[in-house]
RNA sequence: GGGAGAUUUCCCGAGUGGCCAAAGGGAGCAGACUGUAAAUCUGUUGUCGUCCGACUUCCGUGGUUCGAAUCCACGAUCUCCCA
């Protein structure tokens, strides 16, 4: 019996989107899910407890950033990952794949693994499947990704063909050096870039090997986002009906609608606690940024719809003035409403599944935004 | 009462005869952000016009000069020193 198992509840009749449930050591986790990106081992500016609040079943964690900062052996002392940061919900460490492609100027890349500089003090670094491995089972999360290459986009066909045959050839390392299969379930990451055959045999290749769940990686790096929808089109019917699909790093409220209705069942983005950070907020309505001069008297909500903390208890004039200002609650207030949205997009989407009706909930979403950015 | 110094575009501040509508910060305004090197980054910030450009500016008023934010005279205000 593998850590983590997918249980399919039921397809929506109108899309043929999944709600399901994702079973891991740390409990039940409802499906469609959003999750919130903790990369250091805290999801930016606020606590365990508001994550709960807002919704949250589950967080991502890095392997490179923890590896690097504190070090995957302190977590390990510390009682690993849920201990260290006291969060009982579940947990997803990403390997380090995407750090690949994001520090693309401070690695090399070889058969055995990737040569790094690290960021904080340019020390190098080497992170090779085995050792990725090592370093996930120390930090002992419910889920842990293999180790990928992400490939920039664009990137040509024989680039892309090379880099989702290594990524092949990696997953298959990873498989072979995790051994406490119990407590952590390893994913497996199609790969592929944006050509439709190689898609389609990263993701043979990639569910050859037999993982607990599958991850489609590489999008939302640049390409148009037609471009993602038509890969999730052809790499979705490629992946077990048994077993979960996360599309990694995504995303935006209308990919997360559009996903789940070409079958996916978990997402990650540092979207919203980003862009809330920065000043922006996600809501019904449409990309409000909080910032802008014309909100400095609106005494209004940011979204009159969220029952988050930041839309209960204050007003747009109040947040934007911390955000001005400079003052860390500003950004608080916004990530728990951009975290505590997304939430609640999902759960609407779980519903709308259950209803059967997940085509005309897409319809009401976009009619909501009346124009504006999602 | 006497002496020295200062006054620049929203703020601080560079600029000491043409390359100055005027460096650099800050503040403001706007935009971006999709497995977090991001509480970050980019653009913009005299007026008008699409670029080129035109026009009005560097305490005030006169002046010197082909040409002044920059030099001179007087005045105003502020700071410091001596009485």
């Amino acid at each position: 019996m593998p850590a983590v198992t997918y249980k399919l509840i039921k397809q929506c009749k109108q899309s043929g989107a999944r709600l399901g449930k994702l079973i891991t050591p740390h409990g039940e986790i409802d499906t469609p899910v959003f999750m919130p990106v903790g990369t250091q081992a805290s999801v930016k500016g606020i606590s365990p407890e508001e994550l709960k609040e807002v919704g949250a079943q589950i967080i991502l964690g890095n392997t490179y950033h923890l590896f690097l900062r504190p070090g995957h052996e302190l977590v390990r002392e510390a009682g690993g990952l849920h201990k260290f940061m006291n969060w009982d919900g579940s947990i997803l460490t990403d390997s380090g794949g995407f750090q690949v492609f994001s520090l693309s100027d401070l690695r090399k890349i070889t058969e055995e693994g990737v040569h790094f500089r690290s960021h904080l003090d340019g020390a190098k670094l080497f992170l090779s499947p085995e050792s990725v491995m090592e370093i996930e089972n120390a930090l002992g999360a419910d889920i842990i990704m293999a180790f990928d290459e992400c490939a920039p986009y664009p990137s040509s066909y024989d680039y892309t063909k090379k880099s989702l045959e290594r990524t092949t050839r990696w997953a298959e390392r990873c498989l072979k050096a995790h051994t406490n299969t119990e407590k952590q379930a390893l994913f497996g990451i199609v790969q592929g870039g944006t050509f439709a055959d190689l898609r389609k045999q990263s993701a043979r290749e990639i569910v050859s090997l037999d993982f607990p769940g599958y991850a489609i990686g590489g999008l939302s790096v640049g390409e148009d986002t037609q471009i993602m929808y038509d890969m999730l089109e052809e790499t979705v019917p490629e992946l077990p009906a048994d077993k979960a699909r996360y599309l990694m790093g995504v995303g935006r409220p209308d990919n997360l609608v559009e996903g789940v209705i070409r079958g996916i069942d978990m997402f990650d983005c540092v979207l919203p606690t980003r862009i809330g950070r920065n000043g922006t907020a996600l809501t019904s309505r449409g990309r409000v940024i909080v910032r802008d001069a014309k909100y400095a008297h609106d005494y209004s909500p940011i979204d009159p719809e969220c029952d988050c903390p930041a839309c209960r208890k204050h007003t747009k004039a109040y947040i934007r003035h911390l955000l001005k200002a400079g003052e860390m609650y500003g950004l608080r207030l916004m990530t728990l409403h951009n975290l505590r949205y997304l939430q609640k997009l999902m759960a609407d989407i779980r519903q709308a599944i259950m209803d059967d009706r997940l085509l005309d909930f897409r319809d009401e979403f976009y009619a909501k935004l009346d124009g504006n950015r999602p």
